[in-house]
DNA sequence: TATGTCAATCAATAACAATCATAAACCGTC
DNA sequence: GACGGTTTATGATTGTTATTGATTGACATA
């Protein structure tokens, strides 16, 4: 990775939430501490961010974020290590050029920075996600129509007439409430519905889940397990997790937090 | 492969991207690293990249758009005042509860700072607009699906069958480039589609122009005068204007800077 | 004390500049 | 055209420099 790359990287992090700590830029570029803290120095004196102690912040702090934003921020510090080094890898299995679907969610969200330097086709749900990309990288962006749901931060339409129909994409990336052997679990009907509409519009179906969603289970089933063609997730994923994954036939790739490679465990 | 040939690919690269290595450029064109690198260096010395280490860079690194984005905020200064006084005049004369469509332009985006007190269900093809009024007020946002065109802000698509079709308000408010006799003018073939779409949604269509406007002519038209409800300008607006738009059964309102009223001339 | 952060150092690596040899393009003259 | 000489562009090789990651110890904090 190359040092512009990181900037950018940083950049994009740094303005998202009010402090970024090393270790999370860490995650999130898949480089040593070292380079971070020599790269934060470097934008310190360029007066990019300001350097704190343990990360950096913004130059200036937004104004105040509105409620939107900060129901978001606060899910995002829950394993925010895990769901950063996911979200990396994710972005790794994919080349410029690309077209992609992302849900929206706070795992999916992890995503944006890694993208910052990136140049894809990223067709999105996900108003946060969506804006993101739009001030911080130079992907294409595309949404489909409808209300936006405050709760969510997701554009979610009752009709099927909408331009989802319209993209088609190498991959979908989502992440998920719970996983089971019964599939994959969400919690709001509403979700289920978008994200329904959303797969069967990719080749490959991608889940994003920390490895606390495999003992965590909920009403609704979205999908049975073989329509995943791969899960990535943690290192704390359990071994009977792992097993189910196999027998039905999903590729599981575990991300490494701290910063170095990915490891395919089964096909 | 020719030198100026390999300059134009770089070129192209370098602006597409981020951030380009050299050896992508290798990749991409087939020459050796030594080569790439000595190409770099010329289309530095002539100021048309930045070279970097590892690669090179555009010139100008992040068009980050912002808010309102960089050209937005350039248009955005320009006769403020009076497009702020149109563009709060245009909300008084919606109510609680109305659906309102927005086009997206520098003057109806002023619209949002009347509008983060109220609560109206607000459908707009204007990033920049929904991003404010979902931050910043309680008013519903609906968008269409589609592509966000940076250089407008915009979220635009081709195809026909989105939910706009499935929104109907009783108000559309837009902008324009230029009013005249012919009727209403824009600059760009793809504003025009987009406005057509939405057009036809609304019982009434209120156009927002500064009286800079009248002086103003541009190439594609795209609606005679007769479709216009009614027009919201400020009071430089000619006399020989104002007796075209009642020729036209145009509803005139003319916003008063720093004041309060409405004034309206002809029915 | 235990923990986390940081700066200094060093070895490994990647990127670079300088150099040279080859081959292509160029430019005269015949 | 054809030839010989020159220039130019390219790729490979070399040694040099910059960047990175790991290690260590210092310092602050809980």
């Amino acid at each position: 990775m190359h040092e512009k790359e990181r900037h950018r990287i940083i950049l994009s992090a740094v303005q998202d939430r009010p402090v970024v700590t090393v270790v999370d830029l860490c995650n999130l570029t898949g480089v040593s501490e070292a380079t971070i803290r020599r790269d934060i120095s470097t934008l310190h004196v360029q007066q990019k961010l300001r350097r704190v102690r343990g990360g950096a912040e913004a130059m200036k702090p937004p104004p105040f974020v509105g409620l939107a934003g900060r129901t978001f921020a606060v899910n995002e510090t829950f394993r925010s290590a895990e769901k950063q080094a996911i979200a990396r890898t994710a972005v790794e299995i994919c080349e410029d050029g690309d077209s992609i679907i992302i849900n929206g969610g706070t795992t999916t969200f992890q995503m944006v920075h890694p993208l910052a330097s990136r140049r894809l086709q990223v067709f999105t749900n996900s108003f946060p996600i969506a804006e993101h990309l739009l001030k911080h990288s130079k992907n294409t962006v595309m949404l489909p129509g409808g209300a936006i749901y405050r709760e969510q931060n997701m554009i979610l339409s009752p009709f099927d007439n909408d331009v989802t129909r319209n993209f088609y994409a190498k991959r979908m990336f989502m992440g998920a409430q719970g996983i089971g052997p019964i599939g994959v679990m969400e919690a709001d009907p509403l979700l289920i519905q978008a994200e329904q509409k959303l797969i069967g519009q990719a080749d490959e179906l991608i889940l994003l889940v920390d490895s606390s969603k495999f003992r965590q289970r909920s009403s609704l089933v979205l999908c049975p397990l073989d329509k995943i063609s791969a899960l990535i997730t943690d290192d704390g994923i359990p071994d009977d997790a792992a097993v189910m994954l196999e027998a039905a036939d999903v590729k599981l790739i575990v991300a490494k937090t701290g910063g170095l490679q990915e490891e395919e465990v089964a096909s």
